[in-house]
DNA sequence: CCTCTATCTAGACATCTGTCAAGATAGAGG
DNA sequence: CCTCTATCTTGACAGATGTCTAGATAGAGG
């Protein structure tokens, strides 16, 4: 299930958007990330998984929270997966996915913004 | 240039999605403010604008900054605007543009990631 | 090996999005 | 009023995206 290794460029952690400019490829690499959390449902996915008791959630219980089809869910959960926003893992009959947090919190990080943004 | 009023739940900003699910409405407000910001062009227009000298740049020197046409960017920023992430004032002959630094604090805030996520 | 359930993949299709060229609008300064 | 520059709007078009149906794959349990 893990097809891919970290994709958040981490030394991004204290060099949020306000304070300097992006390169070019870093603006592209964060929009990949943020592309992949831009949806109504992959939002709610998350907050779903990342909320769920033990921070794991299973397909079967996260398609019931939606009125979408299997496929569906599961072709959100490959853009999270592929983004590194969370990871999933067989066990059994079903999948477990959880959350990957140092991704959300390069993102959260990013878009930290200081009292006043700046001062001439 | 104010044509929207705040877009973000401010009461997001205490309920990041690792902790409780996310409501449907919540999801789908949320997803837009992070697709407005989810495109390489848009997060480098973002940092430029926010750590220019004084915290704003007019559009002129945004568009410098690109190999891309004066109306691509005109466009982006209306992306930006919309969602209200940015906001533009027309000073004589030049627009210029500054973050709206609350929309930022909330997409922060919302994926803000505890150390451990859930301990069952 | 067969079947049942859970999950994923493939392909199709309508919609959304990023980009550009052409033209419109808004001040500045004659 | 005219012109020049800065910015925005419109319309067009290729490519990306979200959703579905149909079919494939993977364990569990006979």
């Amino acid at each position: 299930m893990s097809k891919q290794l970290p994709v958040v460029d981490q030394s991004l952690c204290c060099a949020p958007v306000t304070r300097a400019p992006l390169t070019e490829q870093q603006s592209v690499e964060l929009a990949r990330v943020f592309k992949a959390i831009a949806d109504p449902v992959r939002l709610r996915l998350l907050s779903l998984i990342a909320s769920h008791a033990g921070g794991e959630a299973c397909v079967y219980d996260l398609t019931g929270a939606f009125e979408l089809t299997g496929p569906t869910i599961s072709h959100h959960l490959k853009v999270l997966r592929e983004a590194g926003v969370i990871d999933g893992e067989r066990r059994g009959t079903w999948v477990y996915y959880r959350v990957l947090p140092d991704t959300l919190r390069t993102l959260s990080a990013v878009l930290v913004t200081p009292e006043v943004v700046a001062v001439g």
